[in-house]
DNA sequence: TTGAAAGCGCTAACAC
DNA sequence: GTGTTAGCGCTTTCAA
């Protein structure tokens, strides 16, 4: 059994009242008592327990992260780093982090619910914003603090931290031109991401930009896995035999869909980055150790979600926010692949 | 402010205790009352506090998952497998996880004392075993109840799953052998590591049956990760550097520095599969799409966290467990690589 | 400087 | 069937 604050104070023959405040360093309990609450705690094993103090308090010192996957699956190592930027800041202010893995849907949606109205977490973090997303209207609407990872259109003063997608995009896509690219293909997200429509935008405006006229058929749709950037690949492959129409350079929404289409390529017998281009967004850490390493547009996947961390834990804790919108600039690392 | 049972009890002039029964599905409350008070609950969009229920329950319905890892920025998809087979079997039970990352030391200590005695959690996941790891040590100890993803020496009864790392060993470094390798080379996990000793004997037993002497020069010690499998690689080659000595085949500790080593090897002209053969362990989702796919000893981790989390449930529901120790058998897995 | 008492929201033993 | 009461372990008025 734990030892509680009653076992120290019966040990110590004072009152449970006089060892928590000597425990929590008020100043007015005499010197000489707070050291012998201090030493006998320790020496007893004294651990508060988390969960009586979270219902005093009516605060729970954790945060609460439902990643959204598709599939029971997901394996995605956006959501590794992701993961390791918030749990390396919340530990740094002694916060807790509660995961969920929920399909969006239903059950999502219960997840929310009980974390919110059953008051688990104090905060809670939303990534991969859709269109009109229901969670913002949710937590806005029941004032429940949360950060976003990315922008939204939901209206409101909510916090949010990203990048520029449409530029991130608009560089990779300018980047192709340049390099002498005219027929580009883009492997795009569903768009009922808000990212897709983002990132989609600054593939369109290079291209206008450059009066390239858009072509439907080079715009395929994937599903943001690696499978999904090798079925979308050769697809784009299969509507292209010819060699003069094939795109000559592939911009994925994100890296993992590069990585994959890079794979269909290679498995046509083509050479990424001399006969096909590839350029992704997001720059996870395989992006680098490919074969040829990915080029792309960069997220700081780590920082933001220390970043969001941050401003999450000062939001419960009612302390100023410097900034509510934070769009970084991304930036785009030209590697071997296209 | 959230719904509590007082205010539903008030609003209906019933006590707290009636619409708590009626709540809970007690059968010792009138039909009609239940009717009512789940009604007007619904209504006034009553959710239970989790905190004090947890408080009165003295249990959490709540996993720790402390991830150790190797500094800050972690990037492992072995940990995103786990957490997802970990995360959604939680879910079918209800339960949550409270997931931390800490580099093992006195941070990760104190993080197990934090959630053991301050009741923080019902159990926890204990993965990536050292030898003699303190953390059995301590949880046996405490009589708390925990569930290890790894076999490991500390001698007791408590529970683990996980494949046969001896044996997975063996049936890689034996294939290279039946394939007409001689020389082959092997990057070995850190040596605290449980599996590092029972991987690295599987390779040796291959290699003594087969009547190959060891040459420790052709072992190498890496950290695991991707990186820390390139520069194995790039040191085993600057090892050999004649063609006849170069190792012809490497068997790595893990996926992600076999992913790493053919990079290097790679980058130095030569080609995966044709001149030199790589193996990993683990079949993490980044070997079956790497550029040529990797030949790997599979050990389903998604299937495995889900074993371990629904052994964990049963434990601390107090639920007989059919068996306390599983060793599955590895399988094989060969692709281009090797 | 210390202690008594109240109460966070919930459940459960025990009356009635 | 329903209500009263106690208490999980903690913090925090308010008195003494």
């Amino acid at each position: 059994m734990p030892v509680t604050l009653k076992d120290v104070a019966q040990k110590l023959d004072l009152s449970i009242t006089t060892v928590s405040r000597a425990l929590a360093g008020y100043s007015d309990v005499a010197a000489a008592t707070r050291q012998r609450v201090l030493s006998t705690a320790e020496e007893m094993g004294y651990v508060p327990n988390v969960t009586a103090r979270h219902l005093r308090q009516q605060r729970t010192d954790t945060i609460g992260f439902i990643i959204p996957s598709e599939g029971p699956r997901f394996s995605d190592p956006f959501f590794n780093e992701l993961m390791a930027g918030l749990g390396n800041e919340a530990a740094a202010h002694e916060f807790d982090v509660l995961v969920s893995i929920h399909v969006p849907g239903v059950e999502e949606e219960a997840a929310y619910r009980r974390m919110v109205y059953g008051r688990r977490v104090d905060g809670v973090v939303i990534v991969r914003i859709r269109h009109d997303d229901w969670r913002i209207r949710f937590l806005q609407q029941e004032a429940f603090p949360f950060v976003c990872f990315g922008r939204s259109e939901v209206p409101g003063d909510y916090p949010y931290i990203g990048v520029d997608g449409t530029l991130g995009m608009y560089l990779l896509t300018r980047h192709f031109i340049e390099s002498g690219h005219q027929r580009i293909a883009y492997i795009a997200a569903p768009p009922h991401f808000f990212f897709a429509t983002d990132r989609k935008a600054g593939f369109r405006q290079a291209l206008a930009e450059a009066g390239i006229p858009l072509e439907k058929e080079l715009e395929i749709l994937g599903d943001l896995t690696q499978q999904g950037g090798y079925l979308a690949m050769k697809e784009l492959l299969s509507r292209f035999p010819s060699a003069d129409t094939k795109p000559t350079a592939i911009a994925a929404c994100n890296d993992l869909m590069a990585l994959g289409a890079m794979a269909a390529i290679q498995d046509a017998g083509l050479d990424v980055g001399e006969d096909i281009a590839v350029g992704g967004f997001d720059d996870i850490p395989p992006a680098a150790h490919s074969h040829p390493p990915l080029t792309t547009v960069r997220q700081p996947i780590y920082q933001i979600g220390a970043q969001v961390m941050r401003t999450l834990v000062q939001l419960v804790q009612h302390e100023p926010l410097a900034q509510r919108h934070i769009v970084l600039e991304p930036e785009l690392v030209i590697r071997k692949s296209g």
